[in-house]
DNA sequence: CGTAGTCGATTACGTATGTAGACGATGGAG
DNA sequence: CTCCATCGTCTACATACGTAATCGACTACG
């Protein structure tokens, strides 16, 4: 039993920024992250160290040693974060049911023809 | 040209919990919505309080006099709260596209059939 | 072999957040 | 009129977050 219950550590908004550059491409080193969040935030590259640091105690990152720097990649799926994350709002906000998440983006967001015809197709195999 | 260009400070998880009680019912006292969520939450009153205050501050919350104490009442809609939040979302993970976001609520969170219908109707109203 | 640039680590610091105790005013009970 | 229960406000304090400068180690260039 090892007892390293490990609920994984939330991500702060200036964190997922980073995160985000990783799932596009991976492995990266701090410079090349910051080429590509630094313009668009305005931080420095002291800034993104910081949070790649941050990043890597909370089990977000593994590092792997290239030379003198380090490679860090992503070490929980995109797809993990979207969903802790996805159910976080529908729990807080919808009562934990996705229709009414949905029923109220559909209103609100004005979905495309192309967006209702993807969801429909969706709902199709669901049925299925 | 009023320069208080407010856009709606943030409310946090705690505050949020706070809000929830005042949207269900309000006007209510300190004390009242004490009794709504320290229960569930573990709170005393004073932390009640102090959320209570930076919610006035925020301008999320509106206080009347009622003789000695205040009652206190929202002054965002729902709504309008579940919608930013819906929006920040959508904006940060799913590229402001709702679709997606559906997509993977409807793979992951496995809806019923109820809700499939429910959808399935405000689609149909959606197209028309 | 020394020096300049680069790297991760350490330190810094202001604000936000979660949580709550202490305090002064005040209104109602007696 | 006095005293106590309450109210809102002020103060407190630890942790998280946003943002960054500094520092010691190392490497590549000359």
């Amino acid at each position: 039993m090892s007892e390293t219950s490990e609920q994984p550590e939330r991500i702060s908004d200036a964190e997922h920024a980073v995160m985000e550059a990783l799932w596009r491409r991976s492995p990266l080193t701090a410079q090349e992250v910051c080429d590509e969040v630094c313009g668009p935030r305005g931080w420095s590259l002291a800034t993104v160290k910081t949070l790649l640091s941050r990043l890597v105690v909370k089990q977000a990152l593994a590092t792997e040693p290239d030379g003198k720097r380090f490679l860090y990649s992503p070490r929980i799926a995109r797809s993990d974060y979207v969903g802790t994350e996805s159910r976080r709002l529908v729990d807080r906000l919808f009562g934990g049911r996705a229709a009414p998440l949905f029923a109220h983006l559909a209103r609100a967001e004005a979905l495309t023809q192309d967006d209702i015809a993807e969801i429909e197709a969706l709902l199709k195999e669901l049925k299925s």
